[in-house]
DNA sequence: AATAACGATACA
DNA sequence: TGTATCGTTATT
């Protein structure tokens, strides 16, 4: 598609005959009706690169970028975010101590951000990368000014040559585009006759623009909207409007006086007659004059009239708030009441669970009472799989599977307590005995929250002594205890390899969880008993009100829904 | 709303 | 194919 530089519509290549190769060369291009209308409209083409220039571009240093190179010496490209004429847009080179630098490549950073130098961002058409605390919208305006003037200084010129530009013109041109620009957006205010043909009465013809940056501030902010305003009195209207808002402001801001520029005059008469009056105290009965850049002649006043409001609004408040019956609070109660059972629940699981914590400690100290059966440990001994073999999950070396357990065990825990798993507080749960490792590491400042009987970090699998028994309680079909014990050598078993361990860290994650679960419930009643206290308080009932527009189907729901 | 991240694109 | 930088989206 290409655009037509005197409409700004946008029409198909193909159906205009303009390639999208020939496009390329293409400077300034009218559509057939825009050069039907004005038969003194040309499509312009852009220049070749000439040798000398591109020799000019050579021999660049490590800050200058390369748009920099690309930029030829009379041409600084303008595109959506370069106005191609600011001192950013000019600069060739990068500062390399922004942030924006410091990400580049070339100047060792990740490339991560990939936006160009600070100091490079347009002034007026970089998104939000200008320096800090400049305000933009007032660069645009400024912009606008900038253009304006060279459009004039270029009218000026136009005719004094007459007709058409020099050659010379032609090859220094760094206005013409911003001009073309400033004109389409002119046209499409519904303005172009007037800003290219006339050639006399200048002062009005300076009048005519100012309104029209108004204009076109508004038409830029709208444009992606399709259709065009048309007629000339919309415009004027605008500027009337927007005048007559500065004035009020100046009213209403005097002690914010010679901010903002444009305003026009008016706004020291404003002044005079605000300083010679003195305002009233609003406080109830109170005639002394209030203090500057208060309504109030003392605090004590402004209490008052609050105190006052109070009493005056929330009798009435209140009253509209019974007139209804409250939703929220139902639902809060029987949320409640939920929670309630919940916490009931998670409780007796809880106590559930710590008996089975002492069951267990009993079943291992009653597991220790037995004897080593040395015959059985012979048993154990025989299967002449030595060649089997299969590989550890954590370090990934063959090991047979009679010692796999037993390995992988320690194989985990070397590598497990190379790394810390802590958090800034010691675990506070009242009535619970070993939990948490709960180590406390001065380095990192914080406390170990593994479960103590699986921390290989802080604390070793004790010491097994040579008579010491496994003693692993043995099982029918997985499930059903038999009750005999494993009676093979401890440090011989390989089956049941710290089958104590994992029985305990068992029954202690599943405590933990349930601890989890209670610490969740409280919090959930506290923060529904915290929305229902809050629940029509004096501030509410001050900043909000219910209106009750049919006070005849005040609960819309049927009786089962409640 | 500001900032960070990142795919997309123009251009050499 | 690599660089510069844009526009969009995700994150803070």
């Amino acid at each position: 598609m290409i655009g037509c530089d005197g409409c700004a519509e946008w029409f198909h290549g193909g159906c205009v005959g303009v390639s999208e190769k020939a496009a390329k060369a293409i400077r300034v291009w009218f559509c057939p009706s825009c050069r039907d209308g004005d038969p003194s409209l040309e499509i312009k083409y852009r220049q070749k690169k000439t040798k000398a220039s591109e020799a000019e571009e050579d021999g660049s240093s490590p800050f200058q970028s390369m748009s920099d190179s690309r930029r030829s010496a009379q041409q600084i490209k303008r595109s959506a975010r370069m106005c191609g004429e600011c001192e950013a847009c000019l600069r060739t080179q990068d500062c390399a101590t922004c942030d924006f630098c410091k990400d580049m490549k070339k100047f060792g950073g990740p490339n991560k951000i990939r936006q160009k130098c600070r100091l490079r961002q347009c002034q007026f058409r970089a998104r939000m990368w200008h320096v800090p605390g400049v305000e933009q919208k007032m660069l645009r305006n400024k912009e606008e000014e900038m253009n304006r003037r060279n459009a004039m200084r270029r009218r000026e010129r136009y005719r004094k040559h007459g007709g058409d530009l020099t050659e010379e013109e032609e090859e220094e041109d760094v206005f013409s585009e911003s001009e073309m620009e400033l004109y389409q957006q002119y046209k499409a205010a519904g303005f172009s006759d007037l800003l290219w043909h006339s050639g006399e009465e200048e002062e009005e013809e300076e009048e005519s623009l100012r309104k029209k940056a108004v204009k076109v501030k508004h038409v830029k902010r709208r444009e992606k909207k399709p259709e065009k305003k048309k007629s000339l009195s919309a415009p004027k209207e605008e500027v009337r409007r927007h005048k007559a808002k500065q004035r009020h402001r100046g009213r209403v801001r005097h002690s914010e006086r010679g901010g903002g520029g444009g305003g026009g005059g008016g706004g020291e008469a404003d002044a005079k007659e605000l300083g010679s009056t003195l305002r009233q105290c609003l406080g109830p009965g109170c005639v002394q004059p209030a203090r500057t850049s208060s309504k109030y002649c003392s605090d004590n006043c402004g209490m008052k009239l609050a105190a006052n409001r109070i009493y005056e609004i929330v009798p009435q408040r209140i009253q509209q708030w019974q007139q209804s019956p409250c939703v929220a609070e139902e639902m809060g109660r029987r949320q409640l009441e939920r929670i309630r059972k919940e916490q009931q629940a998670t409780r007796l699981r809880l106590t559930l669970m710590e008996k089975r914590f002492h069951e267990l400690e009993g079943i291992i100290a009653n597991s220790k009472l037995n004897q080593v059966q040395h015959d059985e440990e012979a048993n154990e001994g025989d299967g002449d799989d030595t060649d089997l073999q299969i590989f550890c999950v954590s370090c990934s070396h063959p090991v047979n599977p009679k010692v796999a357990l037993r390995h992988m065990e320690r194989c985990y825990a070397k590598y497990e307590s190379q790394t810390s798993f802590g958090s800034m507080y010691p675990t506070r749960i009242e009535g619970a005995t070993r939990l948490f490792c709960d180590v406390y590491n001065p380095h990192s400042k914080t406390y170990c929250k593994r479960l103590q009987v699986l921390c290989p970090e802080h604390s070793r699998d004790p010491k097994v002594a040579v008579d010491e028994v496994c003693g692993c309680p043995l099982v029918k079909d997985v499930f059903e205890p038999t009750g005999e014990f494993c009676r093979v050598s401890k440090r011989k078993c390989n089956k049941h390899y710290c089958w104590e361990k994992l029985r305990r860290a068992e029954v202690d994650l599943e405590r933990v969880r349930v601890w989890y679960k209670l610490d969740e419930l409280f919090e959930q009643e506290r923060n529904l008993r915290a929305a229902m206290t809050n629940r029509a308080g004096l501030l509410a009932l001050m900043l909000h009100q219910t209106i009750q527009h049919d006070p005849v189907t005040t609960d819309l729901r049927s009786a089962k829904d409640r």
